[in-house]
DNA sequence: GCAATAGTGTCTTTCAGACAATATGTT
DNA sequence: AACATATTGTCTGAAAGACACTATTGC
Protein backbone atom coordinates (compact mmCIF):
# COMPACT_ATOMS: atom_id res chain seq x y z
CA UNK A 1 0.00 0.00 0.00
CA UNK A 2 1.39 3.25 -0.89
CA UNK A 3 1.46 6.50 1.18
CA UNK A 4 -1.79 7.83 -0.12
CA UNK A 5 -3.61 5.53 1.73
CA UNK A 6 -6.78 5.95 4.44
CA UNK A 7 -4.82 7.68 7.00
CA UNK A 8 -2.99 10.27 4.60
CA UNK A 9 -6.85 11.38 4.34
CA UNK A 10 -7.25 11.96 8.22
CA UNK A 11 -3.95 14.64 7.26
CA UNK A 12 -4.92 16.47 3.88
CA UNK A 13 -2.45 19.46 4.93
CA UNK A 14 0.42 16.51 4.82
CA UNK A 15 -0.50 16.53 1.22
CA UNK A 16 0.45 18.80 -2.05
CA UNK A 17 -2.12 21.83 -2.88
CA UNK A 18 -2.67 22.83 -6.58
CA UNK A 19 -3.69 25.92 -8.12
CA UNK A 20 -7.46 25.29 -9.36
CA UNK A 21 -8.83 27.22 -12.20
CA UNK A 22 -11.61 27.11 -14.06
CA UNK A 23 -12.01 28.03 -17.84
CA UNK A 24 -15.55 28.50 -19.48
CA UNK A 25 -16.44 27.84 -22.86
CA UNK A 26 -19.10 30.44 -24.42
CA UNK A 27 -20.74 28.54 -27.45
CA UNK A 28 -22.94 29.30 -29.82
CA UNK A 29 -24.12 29.73 -33.49
CA UNK A 30 -23.57 32.18 -35.80
CA UNK A 31 -23.35 32.37 -39.20
CA UNK A 32 -24.75 28.72 -39.55
CA UNK A 33 -21.79 27.50 -37.71
CA UNK A 34 -20.84 26.56 -34.13
CA UNK A 35 -18.42 29.48 -32.76
CA UNK A 36 -16.72 30.18 -29.16
CA UNK A 37 -15.63 33.79 -27.36
CA UNK A 38 -12.10 33.81 -26.35
CA UNK A 39 -9.35 36.01 -25.29
CA UNK A 40 -6.25 36.90 -26.90
CA UNK A 41 -3.65 36.35 -24.31
CA UNK A 42 -1.11 39.36 -23.88
CA UNK A 43 1.41 37.86 -22.26
CA UNK A 44 3.71 34.75 -21.54
CA UNK A 45 3.34 31.87 -21.78
CA UNK A 46 1.34 31.67 -24.98
CA UNK A 47 1.08 35.52 -26.04
CA UNK A 48 -0.53 36.39 -29.00
CA UNK A 49 -2.12 32.66 -28.63
CA UNK A 50 -6.23 33.03 -28.08
CA UNK A 51 -7.24 31.58 -24.92
CA UNK A 52 -10.44 30.47 -23.25
CA UNK A 53 -12.07 33.05 -20.36
CA UNK A 54 -10.80 31.30 -17.08
CA UNK A 55 -9.57 32.44 -13.26
CA UNK A 56 -8.53 30.65 -10.05
CA UNK A 57 -10.67 29.48 -7.93
CA UNK A 58 -10.32 31.20 -4.36
CA UNK A 59 -10.09 29.15 -0.95
CA UNK A 60 -13.73 29.92 0.02
CA UNK A 61 -15.62 29.34 -3.51
CA UNK A 62 -17.27 26.62 -4.77
CA UNK A 63 -16.50 25.69 -8.00
CA UNK A 64 -19.51 26.49 -10.04
CA UNK A 65 -19.30 30.22 -8.19
CA UNK A 66 -16.29 29.89 -9.54
CA UNK A 67 -17.56 29.54 -13.12
CA UNK A 68 -20.51 31.47 -12.73
CA UNK A 69 -17.77 35.01 -11.43
CA UNK A 70 -15.80 34.47 -14.43
CA UNK A 71 -18.73 34.43 -16.82
CA UNK A 72 -19.93 37.67 -15.33
CA UNK A 73 -16.47 39.58 -14.81
CA UNK A 74 -14.96 38.63 -17.96
CA UNK A 75 -18.39 38.34 -20.47
CA UNK A 76 -20.88 40.38 -18.55
CA UNK A 77 -22.96 37.47 -18.60
CA UNK A 78 -24.79 37.44 -15.18
CA UNK A 79 -27.47 34.76 -15.44
CA UNK A 80 -26.14 31.80 -17.96
CA UNK A 81 -26.17 28.63 -16.83
CA UNK A 82 -23.31 26.62 -16.78
CA UNK A 83 -22.53 22.51 -17.23
CA UNK A 84 -19.83 20.88 -16.46
CA UNK A 85 -17.63 19.53 -19.19
CA UNK A 86 -14.37 18.07 -17.74
CA UNK A 87 -11.37 18.19 -15.37
CA UNK A 88 -8.07 18.54 -17.13
CA UNK A 89 -5.01 17.85 -14.99
CA UNK A 90 -2.03 16.99 -16.85
CA UNK A 91 1.06 18.09 -14.85
CA UNK A 92 3.00 20.00 -17.61
CA UNK A 93 -0.25 21.93 -19.64
CA UNK A 94 0.91 25.27 -17.49
CA UNK A 95 4.89 25.39 -18.66
CA UNK A 96 5.22 27.66 -15.50
CA UNK A 97 3.44 25.55 -12.68
CA UNK A 98 0.59 23.19 -11.86
CA UNK A 99 -2.27 23.96 -12.32
CA UNK A 100 -5.49 21.59 -12.58
CA UNK A 101 -8.21 23.25 -14.84
CA UNK A 102 -12.30 22.60 -14.36
CA UNK A 103 -13.61 23.26 -17.85
CA UNK A 104 -17.57 24.41 -17.80
CA UNK A 105 -19.89 24.38 -20.97
CA UNK A 106 -21.88 27.86 -21.49
CA UNK A 107 -24.46 27.65 -24.16
CA UNK A 108 -25.39 31.83 -25.41
CA UNK A 109 -27.90 32.94 -27.65
CA UNK A 110 -27.01 35.06 -30.61
CA UNK A 111 -28.32 38.33 -28.62
CA UNK A 112 -25.95 37.06 -25.52
CA UNK A 113 -22.81 37.08 -27.87
CA UNK A 114 -23.30 40.32 -29.28
CA UNK A 115 -23.95 41.38 -25.46
CA UNK A 116 -20.76 40.23 -24.66
CA UNK A 117 -18.81 41.03 -27.94
CA UNK A 118 -19.68 44.57 -26.55
CA UNK A 119 -19.14 44.27 -22.59
CA UNK A 120 -15.93 42.98 -23.25
CA UNK A 121 -13.80 44.00 -26.40
CA UNK A 122 -11.06 41.79 -25.61
CA UNK A 123 -13.11 38.86 -26.81
CA UNK A 124 -13.03 37.63 -29.51
CA UNK A 125 -15.76 35.58 -31.64
CA UNK A 126 -13.73 32.41 -33.19
CA UNK A 127 -15.54 30.06 -35.59
CA UNK A 128 -15.38 25.97 -34.87
CA UNK A 129 -14.93 24.01 -37.91
CA UNK A 130 -15.81 20.40 -36.36
CA UNK A 131 -14.76 17.04 -37.43
CA UNK A 132 -16.73 16.76 -40.31
CA UNK A 133 -17.27 13.10 -40.07
CA UNK A 134 -19.09 13.76 -36.92
CA UNK A 135 -16.51 11.92 -35.36
CA UNK A 136 -14.39 13.39 -31.83
CA UNK A 137 -11.11 14.41 -33.63
CA UNK A 138 -9.77 17.40 -34.30
CA UNK A 139 -11.00 20.68 -34.55
CA UNK A 140 -9.97 24.41 -36.29
CA UNK A 141 -10.56 27.47 -34.66
CA UNK A 142 -10.77 30.34 -37.27
CA UNK A 143 -10.72 33.55 -36.74
CA UNK A 144 -13.92 36.02 -37.75
CA UNK A 145 -11.36 36.64 -41.27
CA UNK A 146 -11.04 32.80 -41.60
CA UNK A 147 -7.07 32.04 -40.23
CA UNK A 148 -6.81 29.50 -38.22
CA UNK A 149 -5.85 30.43 -34.56
CA UNK A 150 -3.49 28.50 -32.56
CA UNK A 151 -4.77 28.37 -29.04
CA UNK A 152 -2.82 28.52 -25.13
CA UNK A 153 -2.17 25.31 -22.85
CA UNK A 154 -4.79 22.92 -23.82
CA UNK A 155 -7.91 25.26 -24.50
CA UNK A 156 -8.18 23.48 -28.28
CA UNK A 157 -8.19 20.11 -27.28
CA UNK A 158 -10.86 21.59 -24.37
CA UNK A 159 -12.70 23.31 -27.34
CA UNK A 160 -12.69 20.02 -29.18
CA UNK A 161 -14.71 17.88 -26.34
CA UNK A 162 -16.61 20.87 -25.57
CA UNK A 163 -18.42 20.27 -29.56
CA UNK A 164 -18.61 16.71 -28.70
CA UNK A 165 -20.40 17.09 -25.95
CA UNK A 166 -22.59 19.37 -27.16
CA UNK A 167 -22.94 16.95 -30.18
CA UNK A 168 -23.94 14.15 -28.35
CA UNK A 169 -26.57 16.38 -26.24
CA UNK A 170 -28.46 17.19 -29.14
CA UNK A 171 -30.17 13.89 -29.49
CA UNK A 172 -31.76 13.59 -26.43
CA UNK A 173 -31.57 16.34 -24.13
CA UNK A 174 -33.68 19.64 -24.43
CA UNK A 175 -30.50 21.65 -25.24
CA UNK A 176 -30.22 24.03 -28.39
CA UNK A 177 -33.14 26.17 -27.37
CA UNK A 178 -30.01 27.63 -24.84
CA UNK A 179 -28.65 28.82 -28.66
CA UNK A 180 -31.83 30.77 -30.02
CA UNK A 181 -33.44 33.40 -29.10
CA UNK A 182 -36.61 32.76 -26.86
CA UNK A 183 -38.98 33.06 -29.72
CA UNK A 184 -37.92 31.08 -32.84
CA UNK A 185 -39.21 28.75 -36.04
CA UNK A 186 -38.63 25.38 -36.48
CA UNK A 187 -36.22 26.54 -39.39
CA UNK A 188 -34.06 28.56 -37.09
CA UNK A 189 -34.23 25.75 -34.35
CA UNK A 190 -33.12 22.90 -37.26
CA UNK A 191 -30.18 25.10 -38.53
CA UNK A 192 -28.69 25.20 -35.26
CA UNK A 193 -28.73 21.10 -35.21
CA UNK A 194 -27.17 21.24 -38.71
CA UNK A 195 -24.78 24.10 -37.79
CA UNK A 196 -23.41 21.69 -34.64
CA UNK A 197 -23.60 18.29 -35.92
CA UNK A 198 -22.50 19.80 -38.99
CA UNK A 199 -25.08 17.87 -41.19
CA UNK A 200 -28.08 18.73 -42.90
CA UNK A 201 -31.18 16.89 -41.67
CA UNK A 202 -34.66 15.73 -43.08
CA UNK A 203 -37.27 18.88 -42.42
CA UNK A 204 -40.35 16.88 -41.76
CA UNK A 205 -39.03 14.36 -39.73
CA UNK A 206 -36.86 17.33 -37.98
CA UNK A 207 -40.26 18.91 -37.25
CA UNK A 208 -42.46 16.10 -36.09
CA UNK A 209 -39.40 15.00 -33.82
CA UNK A 210 -39.60 18.47 -32.21
CA UNK A 211 -42.75 18.97 -31.80
CA UNK A 212 -43.44 15.03 -30.60
CA UNK A 213 -41.16 15.79 -27.69
CA UNK A 214 -43.33 18.38 -25.96
CA UNK A 215 -40.55 20.72 -25.61
CA UNK A 216 -41.66 23.09 -27.71
CA UNK A 217 -45.14 25.12 -27.71
CA UNK A 218 -46.47 27.43 -31.07
CA UNK A 219 -47.26 30.83 -29.67
CA UNK A 220 -49.83 31.92 -32.46
CA UNK A 221 -47.69 34.70 -33.37
CA UNK A 222 -45.69 34.60 -36.64
CA UNK A 223 -42.29 36.02 -37.89
CA UNK A 224 -41.95 39.59 -39.38
CA UNK A 225 -40.26 41.09 -42.18
CA UNK A 226 -39.53 38.08 -44.66
CA UNK A 227 -40.01 37.99 -48.28
CA UNK A 228 -42.13 35.17 -47.99
CA UNK A 229 -44.83 33.32 -46.20
CA UNK A 230 -43.62 33.78 -42.41
CA UNK A 231 -42.67 31.24 -40.29
CA UNK A 232 -44.90 30.33 -36.66
CA UNK A 233 -42.57 31.93 -34.03
CA UNK A 234 -42.30 28.64 -31.13
CA UNK A 235 -40.66 28.80 -27.46
CA UNK A 236 -39.30 26.58 -25.49
CA UNK A 237 -41.61 24.99 -23.12
CA UNK A 238 -39.37 24.71 -20.58
CA UNK A 239 -38.01 20.66 -18.53
CA UNK A 240 -41.31 18.36 -18.66
CA UNK B 1 -13.32 43.54 -13.65
CA UNK B 2 -12.91 41.56 -10.76
CA UNK B 3 -9.39 40.66 -9.00
CA UNK B 4 -8.98 36.95 -10.70
CA UNK B 5 -8.52 38.59 -14.21
CA UNK B 6 -6.48 37.48 -17.06
CA UNK B 7 -3.30 39.43 -15.84
CA UNK B 8 -4.17 37.18 -12.50
CA UNK B 9 -3.38 34.42 -14.47
CA UNK B 10 0.30 35.56 -14.76
CA UNK B 11 1.03 35.19 -11.55
CA UNK B 12 -0.72 32.01 -9.84
CA UNK B 13 1.39 32.09 -6.68
CA UNK B 14 -0.50 34.76 -5.84
CA UNK B 15 -3.91 32.87 -5.71
CA UNK B 16 -5.21 30.20 -3.17
CA UNK B 17 -4.06 26.72 -3.42
CA UNK B 18 -6.25 23.55 -2.60
CA UNK B 19 -6.25 20.28 -1.95
CA UNK B 20 -7.36 17.95 -4.96
CA UNK B 21 -8.49 14.47 -4.46
CA UNK B 22 -8.76 11.67 -6.95
CA UNK B 23 -12.08 9.17 -5.36
CA UNK B 24 -12.70 5.71 -7.38
CA UNK B 25 -16.44 4.16 -8.29
CA UNK B 26 -15.64 0.82 -8.77
CA UNK B 27 -18.36 -0.37 -10.28
CA UNK B 28 -19.96 -3.78 -10.97
CA UNK B 29 -23.06 -6.34 -11.18
CA UNK B 30 -23.30 -8.73 -8.47
CA UNK B 31 -26.41 -11.02 -8.20
CA UNK B 32 -28.53 -9.24 -10.68
CA UNK B 33 -27.84 -5.81 -9.44
CA UNK B 34 -24.90 -2.90 -9.54
CA UNK B 35 -22.54 -2.83 -6.98
CA UNK B 36 -19.81 -0.61 -5.57
CA UNK B 37 -16.52 -1.76 -3.93
CA UNK B 38 -16.36 0.83 -0.68
CA UNK B 39 -14.24 0.83 2.01
CA UNK B 40 -14.94 2.03 5.57
CA UNK B 41 -13.60 4.65 7.79
CA UNK B 42 -12.11 4.41 11.28
CA UNK B 43 -11.65 8.33 11.96
CA UNK B 44 -13.61 11.03 12.17
CA UNK B 45 -15.15 13.08 10.34
CA UNK B 46 -17.73 9.89 8.95
CA UNK B 47 -16.03 7.59 11.23
CA UNK B 48 -17.65 3.93 10.72
CA UNK B 49 -19.26 5.40 7.15
CA UNK B 50 -18.43 4.19 3.99
CA UNK B 51 -16.75 5.78 1.53
CA UNK B 52 -15.09 5.77 -1.94
CA UNK B 53 -11.79 4.80 -2.31
CA UNK B 54 -9.72 7.81 -3.56
CA UNK B 55 -6.06 9.08 -2.00
CA UNK B 56 -4.68 13.14 -2.67
CA UNK B 57 -3.50 14.14 -5.87
CA UNK B 58 0.57 14.73 -6.13
CA UNK B 59 2.06 18.01 -7.09
CA UNK B 60 4.00 16.15 -10.17
CA UNK B 61 1.09 13.60 -10.70
CA UNK B 62 -1.68 13.79 -13.22
CA UNK B 63 -5.04 12.95 -12.74
CA UNK B 64 -5.44 9.92 -14.37
CA UNK B 65 -2.56 8.54 -12.76
CA UNK B 66 -3.40 9.50 -9.50
CA UNK B 67 -6.64 7.61 -9.78
CA UNK B 68 -4.34 4.82 -11.55
CA UNK B 69 -2.31 4.41 -8.40
CA UNK B 70 -5.35 4.19 -6.17
CA UNK B 71 -7.11 1.70 -8.26
CA UNK B 72 -3.79 -0.23 -7.77
CA UNK B 73 -2.41 0.34 -3.74
CA UNK B 74 -6.18 0.46 -3.13
CA UNK B 75 -7.63 -2.25 -4.55
CA UNK B 76 -4.99 -4.49 -6.48
CA UNK B 77 -6.26 -3.85 -9.96
CA UNK B 78 -3.18 -2.87 -11.92
CA UNK B 79 -4.89 -2.52 -15.48
CA UNK B 80 -8.19 -1.42 -15.16
CA UNK B 81 -9.87 1.56 -17.63
CA UNK B 82 -10.83 4.54 -15.53
CA UNK B 83 -12.92 6.91 -16.98
CA UNK B 84 -13.55 10.40 -15.47
CA UNK B 85 -16.87 11.49 -13.71
CA UNK B 86 -17.41 14.42 -12.56
CA UNK B 87 -15.20 17.17 -10.32
CA UNK B 88 -17.15 17.98 -6.93
CA UNK B 89 -15.73 20.92 -5.50
CA UNK B 90 -18.37 22.55 -3.11
CA UNK B 91 -16.73 24.50 0.14
CA UNK B 92 -18.19 22.14 2.74
CA UNK B 93 -18.16 18.96 1.20
CA UNK B 94 -15.28 17.70 3.85
CA UNK B 95 -16.08 19.23 7.02
CA UNK B 96 -12.32 19.81 8.13
CA UNK B 97 -11.36 21.65 5.36
CA UNK B 98 -11.28 22.56 1.48
CA UNK B 99 -10.91 19.30 -0.91
CA UNK B 100 -12.11 19.40 -4.58
CA UNK B 101 -12.42 16.11 -5.70
CA UNK B 102 -12.08 14.17 -8.86
CA UNK B 103 -14.44 11.40 -9.44
CA UNK B 104 -13.44 8.98 -11.53
CA UNK B 105 -15.15 5.46 -12.62
CA UNK B 106 -14.23 2.31 -13.08
CA UNK B 107 -16.19 -0.88 -14.19
CA UNK B 108 -14.72 -4.45 -12.83
CA UNK B 109 -15.85 -7.78 -14.38
CA UNK B 110 -16.82 -10.37 -11.51
CA UNK B 111 -13.91 -11.54 -11.40
CA UNK B 112 -12.03 -8.71 -10.66
CA UNK B 113 -14.36 -7.67 -7.74
CA UNK B 114 -13.59 -10.60 -6.24
CA UNK B 115 -9.89 -10.14 -7.01
CA UNK B 116 -10.05 -6.74 -5.39
CA UNK B 117 -11.94 -7.39 -1.91
CA UNK B 118 -9.42 -10.79 -1.62
CA UNK B 119 -6.42 -7.81 -2.12
CA UNK B 120 -7.59 -5.52 0.57
CA UNK B 121 -10.40 -7.26 3.10
CA UNK B 122 -11.41 -3.87 4.13
CA UNK B 123 -13.20 -3.65 0.83
CA UNK B 124 -17.11 -3.90 0.72
CA UNK B 125 -19.25 -4.52 -1.84
CA UNK B 126 -21.95 -2.97 -1.80
CA UNK B 127 -25.14 -3.16 -3.58
CA UNK B 128 -26.92 -0.18 -5.22
CA UNK B 129 -30.44 0.34 -5.51
CA UNK B 130 -31.11 2.78 -8.12
CA UNK B 131 -34.15 5.18 -8.41
CA UNK B 132 -36.65 2.78 -9.98
CA UNK B 133 -37.90 5.11 -12.31
CA UNK B 134 -35.09 5.20 -14.35
CA UNK B 135 -34.76 8.81 -13.17
CA UNK B 136 -32.00 10.74 -11.37
CA UNK B 137 -33.07 10.60 -7.84
CA UNK B 138 -31.08 9.51 -5.29
CA UNK B 139 -30.14 5.76 -4.54
CA UNK B 140 -29.70 3.54 -1.69
CA UNK B 141 -26.52 1.76 -0.63
CA UNK B 142 -27.12 -1.18 0.58
CA UNK B 143 -24.51 -3.49 2.66
CA UNK B 144 -24.16 -7.52 1.78
CA UNK B 145 -26.69 -8.15 4.42
CA UNK B 146 -29.09 -5.48 2.94
CA UNK B 147 -28.94 -2.69 5.51
CA UNK B 148 -28.51 0.71 4.34
CA UNK B 149 -25.22 2.31 4.80
CA UNK B 150 -24.74 5.80 5.12
CA UNK B 151 -21.77 7.23 3.17
CA UNK B 152 -19.12 9.73 3.96
CA UNK B 153 -18.90 13.46 2.83
CA UNK B 154 -20.84 13.59 -0.56
CA UNK B 155 -19.91 10.01 -1.95
CA UNK B 156 -23.82 9.28 -2.21
CA UNK B 157 -23.94 11.76 -4.54
CA UNK B 158 -21.11 10.64 -6.32
CA UNK B 159 -22.27 6.94 -6.34
CA UNK B 160 -25.77 8.00 -7.65
CA UNK B 161 -23.85 10.27 -10.71
CA UNK B 162 -21.81 7.18 -11.71
CA UNK B 163 -25.09 4.58 -11.89
CA UNK B 164 -26.90 7.60 -13.94
CA UNK B 165 -24.01 7.89 -16.13
CA UNK B 166 -23.55 4.19 -16.54
CA UNK B 167 -27.02 4.21 -17.54
CA UNK B 168 -26.54 6.66 -19.90
CA UNK B 169 -23.99 5.27 -21.87
CA UNK B 170 -25.41 1.72 -22.22
CA UNK B 171 -27.35 2.52 -25.21
CA UNK B 172 -24.79 3.76 -27.38
CA UNK B 173 -21.29 3.08 -25.99
CA UNK B 174 -19.62 -0.64 -25.64
CA UNK B 175 -20.34 -0.55 -21.96
CA UNK B 176 -21.12 -3.75 -20.03
CA UNK B 177 -18.22 -6.32 -21.73
CA UNK B 178 -16.26 -4.28 -19.10
CA UNK B 179 -18.78 -5.68 -16.49
CA UNK B 180 -18.42 -9.65 -17.78
CA UNK B 181 -16.08 -12.03 -18.31
CA UNK B 182 -13.94 -12.10 -21.50
CA UNK B 183 -16.52 -15.25 -22.86
CA UNK B 184 -20.27 -14.82 -22.49
CA UNK B 185 -23.56 -15.87 -22.83
CA UNK B 186 -26.67 -12.89 -24.27
CA UNK B 187 -28.12 -14.75 -21.80
CA UNK B 188 -25.63 -12.85 -19.38
CA UNK B 189 -25.16 -9.52 -21.44
CA UNK B 190 -28.92 -9.24 -20.97
CA UNK B 191 -29.06 -9.42 -17.48
CA UNK B 192 -26.17 -7.01 -17.18
CA UNK B 193 -28.10 -4.34 -19.29
CA UNK B 194 -31.54 -5.32 -16.99
CA UNK B 195 -29.58 -5.10 -14.16
CA UNK B 196 -28.37 -1.51 -14.37
CA UNK B 197 -31.43 -0.34 -15.94
CA UNK B 198 -33.38 -1.85 -13.55
CA UNK B 199 -36.26 -2.98 -16.28
CA UNK B 200 -36.76 -5.88 -18.11
CA UNK B 201 -35.66 -6.07 -22.00
CA UNK B 202 -37.29 -8.20 -25.06
CA UNK B 203 -35.03 -11.32 -25.44
CA UNK B 204 -35.21 -11.45 -28.84
CA UNK B 205 -35.00 -7.63 -30.02
CA UNK B 206 -31.95 -7.20 -27.29
CA UNK B 207 -30.28 -10.14 -29.18
CA UNK B 208 -30.68 -8.67 -32.69
CA UNK B 209 -29.45 -5.53 -31.39
CA UNK B 210 -26.49 -6.64 -29.86
CA UNK B 211 -25.62 -8.84 -32.84
CA UNK B 212 -26.02 -6.11 -35.84
CA UNK B 213 -24.18 -3.41 -33.32
CA UNK B 214 -20.76 -5.69 -34.60
CA UNK B 215 -19.44 -5.06 -31.18
CA UNK B 216 -19.61 -9.12 -30.17
CA UNK B 217 -18.60 -12.03 -32.00
CA UNK B 218 -19.51 -15.75 -31.48
CA UNK B 219 -16.40 -17.85 -30.77
CA UNK B 220 -18.63 -20.86 -31.56
CA UNK B 221 -17.99 -23.06 -28.65
CA UNK B 222 -20.55 -23.02 -25.61
CA UNK B 223 -21.02 -23.10 -21.79
CA UNK B 224 -20.75 -25.98 -19.44
CA UNK B 225 -21.83 -27.22 -16.47
CA UNK B 226 -25.95 -26.15 -17.17
CA UNK B 227 -28.71 -29.03 -16.64
CA UNK B 228 -30.29 -27.68 -19.90
CA UNK B 229 -29.36 -26.75 -23.22
CA UNK B 230 -26.38 -24.59 -23.39
CA UNK B 231 -25.79 -21.26 -24.77
CA UNK B 232 -23.15 -19.86 -26.97
CA UNK B 233 -20.13 -18.10 -25.90
CA UNK B 234 -19.49 -14.81 -27.35
CA UNK B 235 -16.92 -12.09 -26.90
CA UNK B 236 -16.23 -8.54 -27.32
CA UNK B 237 -14.83 -7.41 -30.44
CA UNK B 238 -13.21 -4.47 -29.51
CA UNK B 239 -13.43 -0.74 -30.95
CA UNK B 240 -14.44 -0.71 -34.80
C1' DG C 1 -39.96 -38.47 -22.27
C1' DC C 2 -39.61 -34.19 -19.26
C1' DA C 3 -37.80 -29.84 -17.75
C1' DA C 4 -35.49 -25.87 -18.75
C1' DT C 5 -33.43 -22.62 -21.33
C1' DA C 6 -31.34 -21.33 -26.06
C1' DG C 7 -32.33 -19.57 -30.28
C1' DT C 8 -35.54 -18.21 -34.34
C1' DG C 9 -39.62 -16.68 -37.17
C1' DT C 10 -43.15 -13.60 -37.76
C1' DC C 11 -46.61 -10.16 -36.95
C1' DT C 12 -47.46 -5.56 -35.58
C1' DT C 13 -46.37 -0.98 -34.32
C1' DT C 14 -43.59 2.85 -34.38
C1' DC C 15 -40.65 6.07 -36.45
C1' DA C 16 -37.42 8.25 -39.70
C1' DG C 17 -36.36 9.49 -44.52
C1' DA C 18 -38.04 10.82 -49.03
C1' DC C 19 -40.91 13.32 -51.83
C1' DA C 20 -44.63 15.74 -53.30
C1' DA C 21 -48.63 18.54 -52.64
C1' DT C 22 -50.83 22.42 -50.51
C1' DA C 23 -50.88 26.98 -47.88
C1' DT C 24 -49.77 31.70 -47.25
C1' DG C 25 -47.12 35.38 -46.99
C1' DT C 26 -44.35 39.33 -50.07
C1' DT C 27 -43.43 41.75 -54.39
C1' DA D 1 -49.77 36.47 -60.86
C1' DA D 2 -45.06 35.05 -59.65
C1' DC D 3 -42.20 33.60 -56.12
C1' DA D 4 -40.29 31.77 -51.97
C1' DT D 5 -40.78 29.41 -48.10
C1' DA D 6 -43.93 27.21 -44.53
C1' DT D 7 -46.60 23.33 -43.48
C1' DT D 8 -48.77 18.94 -44.20
C1' DG D 9 -49.82 14.24 -46.23
C1' DT D 10 -48.39 9.94 -47.67
C1' DC D 11 -45.44 6.19 -48.97
C1' DT D 12 -41.70 3.18 -47.77
C1' DG D 13 -38.22 0.84 -45.28
C1' DA D 14 -35.80 -0.08 -40.87
C1' DA D 15 -35.98 -1.38 -36.20
C1' DA D 16 -38.28 -2.68 -31.73
C1' DG D 17 -41.74 -5.12 -28.92
C1' DA D 18 -44.69 -9.13 -28.39
C1' DC D 19 -45.42 -13.78 -28.84
C1' DA D 20 -45.07 -18.27 -30.14
C1' DC D 21 -42.48 -21.83 -32.06
C1' DT D 22 -38.45 -24.94 -32.63
C1' DA D 23 -33.83 -26.76 -30.88
C1' DT D 24 -30.76 -28.91 -27.70
C1' DT D 25 -28.99 -30.24 -23.53
C1' DG D 26 -29.19 -32.95 -18.80
C1' DC D 27 -31.82 -35.99 -16.15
Amino acid sequence: MADNDISAREDPDAYARLSVCVDIVLMGVRKGAPCALLLRRGAAPFAGHAALPGGFVGAQEALEDAAQRVLRDKAGLPDVRCEQLYTFGEVARDPRRRIVTVAWLALLAPAAIEAALEANPGLLCATLDGPHGGGSGDIAVLDPAGTRLSLAFDHEQILALALERLRGKLDYAAVGFDLLPPFFTLRQLQDVHEAIRGTTLNKPAFRRRMIDTGWIVPTGTRETGTSHRPAELYCFRGLS
